[in-house]
DNA sequence: GCCCTGACGGGTA
DNA sequence: GTACCCGCCAGGG
């Protein structure tokens, strides 16, 4: 997959608000590449530990967390929590999911 | 090139 | 709400 493409997803989940999240299908399509969702997911799984970019802030296209059950996942409602998006039952209400303006 | 895998998503029962 | 099923596309063995 074209580098463009990578950076391209780095710089849609670096603009997701605080307080906000989006889902791995709604980044691929900003990005430019629609049906790339499990692409995004393989990004994010490829991130180092200490990256700095808000991969937490992205969720299933159904607000429900990917990883929850993982420590990873727990990490990441924590950090939710933390940015005052409310985590009940593993998932996120959808009017969290930041709202593209296309 | 074939086959399996997956931090996905939408549809149906 | 839960359980399945199927389409999607790139990576890695």
């Amino acid at each position: 997959m074209n580098d463009e493409f990578r950076d391209a997803v780095y710089q849609i989940v670096a603009a997701i608000p605080a307080g906000k999240v989006s889902s791995y299908g709604a980044v691929a399509r900003q990005a430019g590449f629609p049906r790339h969702a499990r692409f995004v997911g393989r990004l994010m799984s490829q991130l180092p530990t200490g990256s700095r970019l808000p991969w937490h802030r992205v969720l299933r296209g159904d607000g429900h967390i990917a990883l929850a059950g993982t420590p990873t996942g727990e990490v990441q409602i924590q950090r939710l929590l933390d940015e005052n998006v409310p985590v009940t039952g593993g998932r996120v209400a959808k009017a969290y999911f930041v709202t593209w303006n296309d």
